[in-house]
RNA sequence: GCGGAGUUAGCUCAGUCGGUAGAGCGUCAGUUUGUGGCACUGAAUGUCGCGGGUUCGAACCCCGUACUUCGCCCCA
């Protein structure tokens, strides 16, 4: 037996009603906030992703499929879409003078990783992008949209962190002050963290070691490093959030993998996921545009994974289940009345009725079993009778009810 | 890349002194052959993840491997 990939998911039937109930309140959520949909290809050139994403990063540096195509260009799948919508907005222009540019997206993505629960090595997310402001005002309505589609899906019993990474120039003045405040006390620091003081020190401060944990308690506190600008932008952010009745939760440990946050970052947490306890985030991503070779483009953006939400609207009991909405089950008492089932069906069609009839050669009894099973609002009885009689029994499936009509009255039957 | 647990019928799972497999649910058929749901009766179904090894004999023991899962790590 062939199977799948590892870390790879067949969507089946059964499951398909969640995904498509997902999709629905992207597209509507995001109409709402005047977001529009991009979609950019699969696979970029390598150094997308290379270039902004970051270096250190294990994104970039052990998880992308990358691969050499006959034309000797190194491709990636893509493992995340930031970048690539970035790209492409530079490449077509979309952002003129002062333009604003919002715009969502659904997809999948590839990650070379372990998998676990709620983590894949082709996984789906939804995301939204508005591109072209530095306002607070940008950042608060984008996150209320993601709060937004997280109520409307049925999801209540969630964290959103925040917090502020403050601009590039805080950013490394922090990353000083921390390096120094951890290096002295570095005998203490896990052997991972160690190492990520080297490549990444921003991220010691999500370090799960509880000795890590302990000693991160007197560490430097980012907040008391960005500046004024930054401050203010912050706390204009939460005041709008507060204002929209947004409950928050400020983590001044937050960090973010990606190299290109700056400024607001945020985060949706669920219990329901275990060690992948994030099922979105995101932030400002004031310098993507910039080491994409664009010009300097202030924006914020967020992302959700899809698996993940499954995975807690399953622990809410909140998935579509697969109930067929079927309106009419055509029985025939013997295959040699299909051609008047097919006539049938095709009007009952044409008129948006969804029809099944047996292609099986199932017994009358089998047929009705069958159409039970499907939930069938209304059977259609065809045999010797209705044939001869140039018309059509029509059975209630709830009520019983049955009654007979004549073909050219089918048209004017409603359900 | 590292560590733990698992893989038996479509699904959920049982199956240890090693003797070529079971239950429940589901499926299918029948219970006066043109009428479903309930009930009853009956039936089908598995290379016991895959490949080696030990043994007269392996679902069970050993080795390898694939995948799933839980953590580390990483991130959505």
């Amino acid at each position: 037996m062939i199977q799948a990939v590892k870390g790879t998911k067949d969507i089946l039937p059964i499951n398909v009603k969640t995904w498509q109930f997902l999709e629905e309140k992207f597209r509507l959520i995001t109409h709402r906030f005047s977001y529009n949909e991009m979609r950019t290809p699969i696979f970029e050139k390598t150094e997308v992703f290379s270039r902004t994403v970051g270096d250190e990063t294990d994104i970039v540096n052990k998880e992308m499929y990358t691969f050499i195509d006959k034309g000797g260009e190194s491709i990636t799948l893509r493992p995340e879409q930031t970048a690539a919508i970035a790209r492409a907005i530079i490449q077509n222009n979309l952002l003129q003078d002062n333009n604003l540019l919002k715009v969502w997206y659904f997809g999948s993505y590839f990650r070379y990783e372990r998998p676990q629960k709620g983590r894949l090595r082709e996984f789906h997310q939804f995301g939204t992008e508005c591109i072209g402001s530095n306002t607070p005002e940008s950042d608060a309505e984008n996150i209320i949209l993601g709060c937004e589609l997280i109520r409307e899906i049925g999801i209540n019993n969630y964290s959103l962190l925040i917090n502020s990474l403050g601009n590039e120039n805080d950013r490394k003045n922090y990353k000083e002050k921390l390096i120094s405040y951890l290096k002295s006390n570095s005998l203490d620091l896990s052997e991972e963290s160690i190492q990520r003081l080297e490549k990444n020190p921003l991220r010691v401060l999500d370090s799960k070691d509880p000795v890590d944990i302990e000693l991160l308690k007197n560490a430097p506190n980012i907040i008391d490093t960005i500046e004024d600008s930054s401050l203010k932008h912050f706390q204009k952010v939460l005041d709008y959030l507060k204002n929209s009745n947004i409950n928050y939760e400020i983590n001044h440990k937050l960090v973010r993998g990606l190299d290109y946050y700056s400024d607001t970052v945020f985060e949706f947490q669920s219990n329901e996921l275990g060690a992948q306890n994030s099922f979105g985030g995101g932030g400002r991503y004031n310098t993507l545009f910039a080491q994409l070779g664009g010009k300097n483009i202030p924006a914020i953006g967020f992302a959700m994974g899809i698996e993940r939400l499954i995975i807690i609207l399953e622990s809410l009991d909140k998935c579509k289940d697969n109930s067929n909405s079927l309106d009419f089950y055509i029985v025939v008492s013997s295959s040699e009345y299909s051609n008047y089932a097919f006539k049938i069906a095709d009007i009952l069609r044409k008129n948006n009725y969804s029809v099944y009839f047996d292609l099986t050669n199932k017994s009358f009894k089998s047929q009705f079993k069958d159409a039970n099973k499907l939930n069938s609002n209304y059977t259609i009885i065809i045999g010797e009778n209705e044939v001869n009689s140039n018309s059509i029994s029509i059975k209630n499936m709830k009520t019983s009810e049955q009654i007979l009509i004549e073909f050219n009255k089918l048209e004017e039957f409603k359900i």
